[in-house]
DNA sequence: AACATTTACGTAAACGATTAAATAAATATT
DNA sequence: AATATTTATTTAATCGTTTACGTAAATGTT
C-alpha cells in the first residue's frame, strides 16, 4: 500500500504538505497542490483511515446496537441511521444484541475498544450496567425506541402510552368491547407503555380490563400466532385485537385465517409500527405509524450534536406517531 | 482514556509485558501477570483497537455492501453474516448501495480507506470497475447472491436458472399454461437467470413464451403490485405467476386481492427467496427457499479463508435451494 | 538599506499499540 | 569456576497519519 510518505517523496514535498492538501487545512500554492494531486493519482494513493483515527482520536464510526436487524422495524430504522450517518461522514458498525443483555454488554465493550465516536442503542432491556459502561467510557450515546427507566440519557422515541390508547380507542369507537392486547416482552418499555395505553382507553370507556385478554408475545410473527391461538381458545374470543407490533399482527392474521375467521369481518386488528410491508399484507393493516425514518435521522443528529458540543444535560426527543386506518378494522356487526 | 503505558507504569512493568499478557503472546510469570491484570482492572483499561489495527495492519472489520438492508432477504443474509463474523472476531460495517453503482463505488473506496480486512459484496449491477478497485486494493472479497459476468472472484450463490425452472415447472405440473413471470431489474444476474429458467421450463413443456407475460419489476412490493396490475389488464390474464422474489409476490397478492381475485383459487403464485414472513403472509406463499443463513455463513468462511491463506484461484460456492409448497398455488380448475 | 512581517512549506513529535532485538539474571554445562 | 544456555523482561522502532513549531524566502515598512 502506498502511504503519505510515498506521495510526499514522489511530489518532492513534505508529508505535512500532502496532508494539508488532502484535508485543505492550510494554504498550499496551486503549483505544489497540483504536484501533490498528480502524485496521489499516479500512485493511486488512498489515505489510511486507521492512522488518521489514531492521530485525530476520532474514528468516524458510529456503533449501532439493535436487537435484530431482521425485524423490519429495526431494519428501517437502521437504514435511516445508516443514510443519515453517511451524509455526515460516519460509517456504522452493526451489532445485533438479540435482545440479550450479555450480548449487548459484549458489543458495547467492543465498540468502546474500536473507539467509535458514538453509540446508538436500542436497548435489550433494563440494564443500568450497560449504561454505566458507556457513561464511564464517555462515548456519546443516544437511545432510540426505548429508554431505561432509571437512566438519564439522550433519547428519541414516541409516546407509546398515548399511541396504545389511540389504537385501542379506535377499536372502541368501532363498537368493539371484547378487545384483546398482545404485548411484547414485558421488560421493554414500549411494550409496557402500549399496554398501559390500552388499559387506559378501556377504563376511560368503562370497559372492564380482562386479564384473559392480555397475552404476552415476543414482537415476532410466531409469538403473535401463538398468542392468537390462545385467544381463540377462550370461551368468548375477542372481536378485536390490538397487537403491540405489526409482526405479531401478521401472526394473528395467520392464526385467525387458519381458524377460518375473516378479517376484518370476524376480527378487527390493529398493529403498531407501520412497517412498510403492512400496506401489502392481506388485509392491509390498520396500525400506528412510527416515524422510523425521522427517528433514525434525529438519533444521528442528536448524537452528532452531543459529540460536537459538550452538552451536559440530556435531551429527550418525542416524535409524533399517527393512526393509519386500512382494511383490518371495521365496525362491529 | 487510560493507555497501555498507564497500565505498565501502574504495574511497574514495561508496555511489552502488558501487551503480552493481554494477547497471551509470550510467557509471563504468574506473579507479574497478576500484577498486570490487577492494574488493568484498577485503571479500567480497554485496549485501543485503532492503535492495534495500525500496528498489526488488521482491522478486524469486514465491509458489507448490500443494496438495501430493509429488504428482508438482504436483512436475513446480513444477520447471518453479522453472526458468523462476530463468532470469528470480526465486526461489520453496513453499507447500503441502494442498487446504485456510484454509491457502491463510494462505499468500496470508503471501506478501503478504513482498512477493512475483507468485503462481502452483493453487487448493484454489472460494474467491472468496482471490482478493479477492490482487486487493486488487494482486499479479499466475496460476492454473494450474484456475480459479475466478466469477473473472476469468490462467490456464494444458488443456481438461479435451475430454481427458476423448478418454480415454473411446479406451476406447469399444476396444469397451468398461462404463466407470467415478474422479473427483477434486468441488470442483475439472479433476475436474468431466473427468467431464463422460466423460459426453459415453458419450452420444455411446449408452452409458447409470450412476451406479454414477462413484466419487469424491481424486487420490491410496489413493483410487483404494478406488474400485477399490468397483467390484470391483459385480454387473457395469466392463471399463474412466477414472481422473481417474495416481496414482489406480496405486491401481486395485493393487486389481485384488490381486483377481487382469490389466491390460489383464481391465481397460483410462486415467489422466490422464502423470506421468513412468507410463512405468515395470507395466503402463505409457495416459494423457492434460498438458504440465506448458510449463504451468510459460507460467505464469511470463504472470506476468512481467503484472508488467511493466500489462495490464488477463485472459489465459487453453489448452495442448493428448494421449492417450498404452501397455499398460494393449486391445480388449475 | 535595515528590519519586520507575511508567505509557503518543512521538521519532527505525537497518537497507542505490537514486536524484534537487547539485556540482565538465573540456571545448566563443562 | 568459567562459560554457555535459558528465562523473564525491557528498550525502542514501527505502523501512517496530523499538527505544533520552526524556518527560509519573499514582501512590506521605515
Amino acid at each position: 500500500m502506498t502511504t503519505i510518505k510515498d506521495v510526499a517523496k514522489h511530489a518532492q514535498v513534505s508529508t505535512a504538505t500532502v496532508s494539508h492538501v488532502i484535508n485543505g487545512t492550510r494554504f498550499v500554492t496551486d503549483e505544489t497542490k497540483n504536484k501533490v494531486l498528480l502524485s496521489m493519482e499516479a500512485l493511486n494513493y488512498k489515505p489510511n483511515a486507521v492512522a488518521r483515527s489514531l492521530r485525530k482520536k476520532e474514528s468516524m464510526i458510529i456503533g449501532l446496537v439493535i436487537p435484530d436487524n431482521t425485524n423490519p422495524y429495526f431494519a428501517e430504522m437502521a437504514w435511516s441511521i445508516e443514510l443519515a450517518s453517511r451524509n455526515k461522514g460516519y460509517s456504522i458498525i452493526l451489532c445485533n444484541s438479540d435482545g440479550d443483555i450479555q450480548k449487548e454488554t459484549f458489543y458495547i465493550n467492543l465498540l468502546i475498544e474500536k473507539q467509535v465516536d458514538g453509540v446508538i442503542l436500542v436497548s435489550a432491556g433494563e440494564s443500568t450496567e450497560n449504561f454505566r459502561i458507556l457513561q464511564e467510557s464517555e462515548i456519546p450515546t443516544v437511545m432510540v425506541d426505548r429508554d431505561s427507566p432509571n437512566v438519564n440519557t439522550d433519547s428519541v422515541q414516541i409516546d407509546n402510552a398515548v399511541c396504545g390508547e389511540i389504537a385501542t380507542s379506535h377499536l372502541i369507537s368501532m363498537g368493539h368491547k371484547r378487545i384483546a392486547c398482545i404485548t411484547g416482552p414485558r421488560e421493554v418499555t414500549p411494550s409496557y407503555d402500549r399496554l398501559k395505553g390500552y388499559q387506559k382507553a378501556l377504563k376511560k370507556n368503562d370497559i372492564r380490563v380482562d386479564e384473559n385478554y392480555i397475552v404476552k408475545g415476543d414482537f415476532k410473527p410466531h409469538g403473535g400466532y401463538l398468542a392468537a391461538k390462545k385467544l381463540l381458545q377462550l370461551e368468548n374470543p375477542p372481536t378485536a385485537i390490538f397487537a403491540c407490533n405489526d409482526l405479531m399482527a401478521y401472526g394473528v392474521i395467520h392464526a385467525f385465517t387458519e381458524a377460518e375467521y375473516s378479517i376484518p369481518q370476524d376480527l378487527s386488528l390493529v398493529g403498531f409500527d407501520d412497517i412498510y410491508l403492512s400496506t401489502y399484507v392481506n388485509p392491509p393493516l390498520t396500525t400506528i405509524r412510527q416515524p422510523r425514518i425521522e427517528m433514525g435521522r434525529e438519533a444521528v443528529n442528536s448524537l452528532i450534536k452531543r459529540m460536537k458540543n459538550n452538552v451536559h444535560f440530556s435531551r429527550s426527543i418525542l416524535l409524533s406517531a399517527e393512526l393509519i386506518v386500512r382494511s383490518s378494522t371495521m365496525r362491529l356487526r
